[in-house]
DNA sequence: CCTCCGGATTGAAAGGTTTCACAAACCTGG
DNA sequence: CCAGGTTTGTGAAACCTTTCAATCCGGAGG
């Protein structure tokens, strides 16, 4: 039994005061915590006694020091609000939870598509000696990201490819699920097919249009046959605003099919099939890409190009924890889509 | 210039290196990084000039272990997945940025309703010592939560009200959610409503199922014109499941209109009378609850209970750090939600 | 009875930063 | 040229834990 401090806060007690209040060395606190097989059991009593009655928190800052690194990984994701990394970062959480070093913890940033933030939480966790650092980043050629893993911090590009082979990287092959997308459109008969997007920008989404391509041209079909609907993002409202220019098409130019870059876009396009009576998919069949939650529950059930989200978060957590191993190689890693047939292409 | 070493990793340099490196004491490094005004400009570039060359990275654990304590806020959330708290971090995000205590960093945690893993997670913060911790908690009267708290982190119970006034706290006023939404659709003229959720649970479903019986008593109609469906979690196939119960009921005694306790829900709903050729709003009024972004892009627009989700995190946060203030009272918060009227309700 | 052994415990060093009292150098104005 | 003030720079202590060599002790074997 101590006296209780009677006034202001009573200074979180250290291992110091355990061990006094134990009456043992701080050694032998330090041994009950790391090494309970090390202390007899008479001993381990009091200092589990003590620790409770001062209600002893380990500082994990003087751990961490001491020991060099952290027991913490980190995923900077794009666009927290995309239901597509939330998944990916489940994946990860579930590799996390099993990974062998038990104990460890994955932390989420959300940069936002903000280059700012994202160097911002990049810089924080390389201080903080994270175990490594998951990240789907703004510009996967960024210089920051190289001297990070030059400086010995592992990071792992998630759902980029990178220019050169100096991380290791997990991504889904865009150009194929491009293909298998229209060659479905064109084996249901259509030879007049929109692409809904962006695709100015580099990337995924370039990549989705070229696979469209292929499939057209592996069916004899030329690049006429693709109709471009360019958006500026990738939102619900781009999708609504290409579904009106697509109405406004004279019925002989007009496709009967479209390809959009995104289930967002998909929707928004559905949306506007339902508002000017336009039949899906009789007379506008709709294929989206990344098959989110919500494009199994539309009005009408979309057809989508799925992509293996949660396993693509789970083989970058498993890629980044194999980082620490002895002779590594970086490794890029590439899954393959799949289509997802319901009722929006199916007539 | 110093001689490189050509040997395996450098053993990255720290501030005694740099200090080295420059010619100075360890203090003027400090000072470098910390008041750069009390160094003469040319010591200041040498000091940098040898931060540069040695690659030196602050070690923000030693940094902690001298401050006792962290610069990092965390949200521990319910669910990564469900678009309704990624929007709460976001607000949490824009409070951390702005906050004057600059370089704060937002750190999310995702539970996903696994006590184990929300556990972990408090655990792993509190020794890590971290500025506070931001929560909806799988348990709003856990006694963990109140230890954390009474140890010395302050806590803030995030779209949760706890039992006592222990914590801060903020949160909607869904009995108020539930009045607006079902006194709308009195007001269009329905006197038999569905209520669609699993209201066992004790909480917000139930809020708002009492706020609809309220609205049909001011209205002059009694609990009997209520009618529950209730479903076992909140998902949208539990939406789908409580159409086909509902489109099963003779026309005598269906309800003309249901008030779902989520949009998931709601769009579920909306999606099997999509298939059984029900007409929303015509045969069947639909309101849902939340107002996320798929809830105006559904096929018919869905009105929706408005939840002023980024402000319920912004304000959260603000809380959390108006914890540190001397003379700190904790508030319990609560706002009013907003009905947003779309077309599944309005013939 | 002495030695040796192994299990239990100890004490001190180390890890990188910040802070603070203090010393040194430089200026200003008398 | 000096007293007193300001600007720069220094050195050591402190933060809390982990590790590891060293010590201690009781008991077994000779």
């Amino acid at each position: 039994m101590t006296v209780q401090e009677s006034g202001a806060e009573p200074k979180a007690a250290g291992m110091k005061d355990v061990a006094a209040a134990a009456g043992v060395s701080l050694g032998t606190v330090s041994n009950v915590l790391n090494r309970p097989d090390r202390v007899s059991p008479g001993t381990r009593a009091k200092v589990e006694a003590a620790m409770a009655q001062l209600r002893f928190v380990r500082n994990e800052s003087a751990r961490q020091l001491r020991a060099g690194h952290s027991r913490v990984l980190a995923y900077v994701m794009l666009d927290g609000s995309n239901p597509f990394f939330t998944d990916v970062a489940a994946g990860m959480e579930d590799a996390a939870d099993a990974a062998e070093a038990g104990d460890l913890s994955l932390f989420l940033c959300n940069s936002a598509h903000q280059p700012a933030r994202e160097e911002a939480y990049l810089n924080r966790l390389e201080q903080q000696r994270v175990q490594g650092i998951l990240i789907t980043p703004v510009d996967p050629d960024a210089a920051l990201l190289r001297e990070i893993a030059d400086r010995g911090t592992p990071v792992v590009i998630v759902d980029r490819t990178p220019g050169g082979t100096t991380h290791c990287s997990v991504a889904v092959d865009d150009v194929y699920g491009g293909e298998i997308a229209v060659r479905h459109l064109v084996e249901q008969g259509h030879d007049r097919i929109a692409f809904v997007g962006n695709h100015t920008a580099v990337g995924q989404v370039r990549d989705r249009r070229l696979g469209a391509l292929r499939a057209l041209q592996a069916a004899g079909l030329g690049p006429d046959h693709l109709v471009d609907l360019t958006t500026t993002a990738l939102t619900v409202a781009d999708g609504r605003g290409a579904g009106e220019r697509l109405a406004g098409l004279p019925a002989s130019i007009r496709p009967t099919a479209a390809f959009c870059a995104n289930d967002l876009v998909a929707l928004g396009l559905l949306q506007t099939c339902a508002n000017l009576r336009m039949r899906v998919p009789d007379d506008l069949a709709i294929v989206g890409y990344d098959d989110i939650e919500f494009a199994a529950a539309a009005a009408v059930p979309l057809t989508s190009v799925r992509q293996p989200r949660r396993r693509l978060g789970r083989t970058a957590a498993e890629l980044l924890l194999a980082e620490t191993e002895p002779g590594h190689q970086h490794r890029q890693v590439v899954f393959t889509p799949e289509l997802v047939v319901r009722a929006s292409t199916l007539r």
